[in-house]
RNA sequence: GGUCCCGUAGCUCAGCUGGAUAGAGCACCUGCCUUCUAAGCAGGCGGCCGUUGGUUCGAAUCCAACCGGGAUCGCCA
């Protein structure tokens, strides 16, 4: 159990409370403590209903003297009042201004070493397309979490696998070789990901053409559709290619090539980067050894015709074909072969996680059975990262029928919306062109990545594009504006003489021992405390969303502090600078909390 | 049909390791820029937490069934 700086505070004394009073302490596990509500008087609530048979006495009487017993000797609960089963403890202002202290000196969301190393895959494009919103929902998602598990302590390799082979690049291949004249990125001005992807549309434009002219000549549509010429030469060519013919190689290589560049500029765009790419050319033939070790040493069973399979029917789920009868691999045993090479390859991983979405949710929990019916150590350490499909207030995205959105027109749009409200607001008229470019980048990627980053991953969303680019209320661009405001006072406090001294923080002690914290300051300090418990959870439950939701919690807070509390204007040289210290501590945690997303923070907007 | 995921305000979502009168944002309405950035703040409107049962002192939260939406059940990837 995580327990914050109060908890570790509190825990132990409620112990103690217990044992002194009635003989037992409880399950230091059973001890909720929760935020009290806003309309009781108090900081930390403790309900002690699961302990009453414990006391042997009524909910009253067990929390007035549990409550009494705090009083006591916790120098940090200053009172308390119970209101039916609930303790409700008033936390002193000192213990949040000593809390306040501590936090502007240390960095709130970073955690001590774990000497853990996770690996987190992410991306895991075709190449035979370019990316779209269902790539970026996955790319912000894994990147994310990447940083999250960084920020808790641990060494991360991030990871992407390209599919960079089989019938689907040379479809594009095919096409490009029979339409194409010879059109390249640098000819057409297309973008090598998005020439590709024409021609994988063109392929299809045609095997549906030939298709329509069979059945014309009476042939049954499925028969039409299995030997439509053109399906037959990519099937040809993909013979070729596992024959290692130099000219298909040759293709196929400079093709890939156009894409990666490709994806590589909306990768850069999107902000995000891998240590290291595994293709799927290189993995294909994995996994085969592997499995048919596993077959001598009885985990998996053959069939009369010579196929290996896995038996998962005592699991609840169905029986599993490994190898062909002739040998030849599948997906799973690609993954069986790629796992076992990557723990190979980064010795000491005690994590892997699979950004995938949740349609393969069966493929990798028969995967994980596999690997750990295969004895394998550490296949409890992995974890299928599953989220939920993109949805378009038309309806599901389809490539077939075009309404598909693509990651590269989205950025743009949602940039040149960050611009149209940017100029609208004319502030930033002082700032360079290329200053203000960068900084409409930063907003209007931020807006579309808070906006797929707050949703729980395990929940299909709703995609609307004109919520997505919205600047305002819970949004990316509403967290960032809040710490340019307060990056703005802090830039104040420092070169502005006001009623001639410098308001550097540094020069005046802020106020703690007898400060009398201000209701909307306390609001501040109380959600900041709670920010590492939140990071705790995010980083164990995988899940972003937590965090995005929490950090927007912290700045709807500190908007309502910087609204009515003076801190610059404020006279009392040690509450302006509590009030620096407060708003300095605010901005650490919220740009910790934007790069854990993968957003940027921006010095003003 | 089997298995898995989801169902909370008009819309998009929090809350789900059980706790007090269920929260935000958007939209709509009312106020607030001679004061540190109004991409802001304060307030109003808006709910049978899919339904029914069960467990419990207590259920949006746990269990079961049902209804609705989705995914998956290939020797495809």
């Amino acid at each position: 159990m995580f327990q914050d700086r109060l908890q570790q505070i509190l825990l132990p004394a409620l112990l103690a409370g217990f044992r002194e009073l009635y003989g037992a302490a409880p399950d230091a596990e059973k001890i909720g403590f929760q935020p009290t509500r806003p309309e009781f008087e108090g900081d930390v609530t403790i309900n002690v209903f699961p302990f009453l048979k414990l006391s042997g006495k009524g909910p009253e009487q067990t929390a007035n003297a549990i409550g009494d017993h705090l009083v006591k000797h916790v120098e940090a609960v200053e009172r308390f009042n119970v209101v039916k089963g609930f303790l409700n403890i008033v936390i002193a202002d000192a213990y949040w201004a000593g809390f306040l202290h501590e936090a502007s000196g240390t960095d709130l969301l970073r955690f001590p070493a774990t000497g853990r190393k996770v690996m987190v895959e992410y991306a895991s494009p075709n190449t035979n397309k370019p990316l779209h919103l269902g790539h970026l929902r996955n790319i912000f998602l894994g990147y994310s979490v990447s940083r999250i598990l960084q920020a808790a302590g641990n060494q991360v390799v991030k990871v992407q696998v390209i599919n960079d082979r089989g019938i689907h690049i040379c479809k594009s291949m095919v096409a490009w070789r029979k339409f194409g004249n010879g059109e390249t990125p640098e000819s057409s001005g297309l973008k090598g990901d998005k020439l590709v992807g024409k021609y994988y549309v063109e392929f299809d434009k045609a095997l549906k053409a030939e298709v329509k002219a069979l059945e014309a000549k009476g042939m049954a549509p499925e028969e039409a559709a299995k030997t439509a010429p053109i399906l037959r030469e990519a099937q040809e060519m993909l013979r070729q290619w596992e024959a290692g013919d130099p000219q298909v190689r040759a293709l196929w290589e400079r093709m890939n090539g156009w894409v990666y560049a490709g994806f590589n500029a909306t990768y850069a765009r999107a902000g995000v980067d891998f240590d290291k790419n595994y293709y799927e050319s290189e993995t294909y033939l994995l996994g085969k050894e592997d499995v048919l070790k596993g077959l001598e040493g009885g985990v998996f069973f053959r069939k009369a015709d010579g196929s290996v399979w896995v038996d998962n029917t005592a699991e609840g789920l169905d029986e599993k074909v490994l190898l062909r009868a002739d040998g030849t691999s599948l997906y799973m045993t690609q993954d069986i072969g790629t796992a076992i090479k990557r723990f190979e390859e980064y010795p000491g991983l005690s994590r892997m996680i699979y950004t995938v979405g949740n349609e393969q949710d069966y493929h990798f929990k028969v995967l994980f059975i596999i690997l750990k019916k295969m004895g394998l150590a550490w296949a409890d350490g992995l974890f299928h990262l599953s989220y939920g499909m993109v949805d378009l207030p038309s309806g599901k995205m389809k490539s077939r029928e075009g309404t598909v959105v693509d990651a590269d027109d989205l950025m743009d749009e949602v940039v040149a919306e960050a611009r149209a409200t940017g100029e609208q607001l004319s502030k930033l008229d002082a700032l360079g062109t290329a200053e203000r470019d960068a900084l409409f980048e930063m907003i209007g990627l931020a807006a579309l990545k808070y906006f797929l980053l707050k949703v729980d991953p395990a929940k299909r969303m709703l995609f609307d594009p004109k919520a997505s680019i919205d600047l305002q209320g819970h949004t990316g661009p509403f967290i960032q504006y809040t710490y340019a405001r307060i990056r703005s006072l802090l830039r104040k406090a420092e070169e502005v003489p006001v009623d001639g001294r410098r308001l550097a923080g540094q020069q005046v002690q802020p106020a703690t021992a007898n400060y009398q914290l201000l209701p909307e300051e306390k609001a501040v300090l109380k959600l900041l405390h709670q920010f590492p418990a939140v990071l705790n959870e995010s980083a164990t439950k995988l899940e972003p969303s937590a965090l995005a939701n929490h950090a927007y919690e912290v700045v709807k807070a500190y908007n309502a502090f910087y609204q009515s509390v003076p801190v610059l204007k404020e006279e009392d040289p040690a509450k302006q600078a509590f009030r620096l210290r407060l708003s300095s501590t605010v901005a650490a945690a919220t740009s910790r909390a934007l790069w854990c997303l993968g957003i940027e923070a921006p010095e003003r907007m």
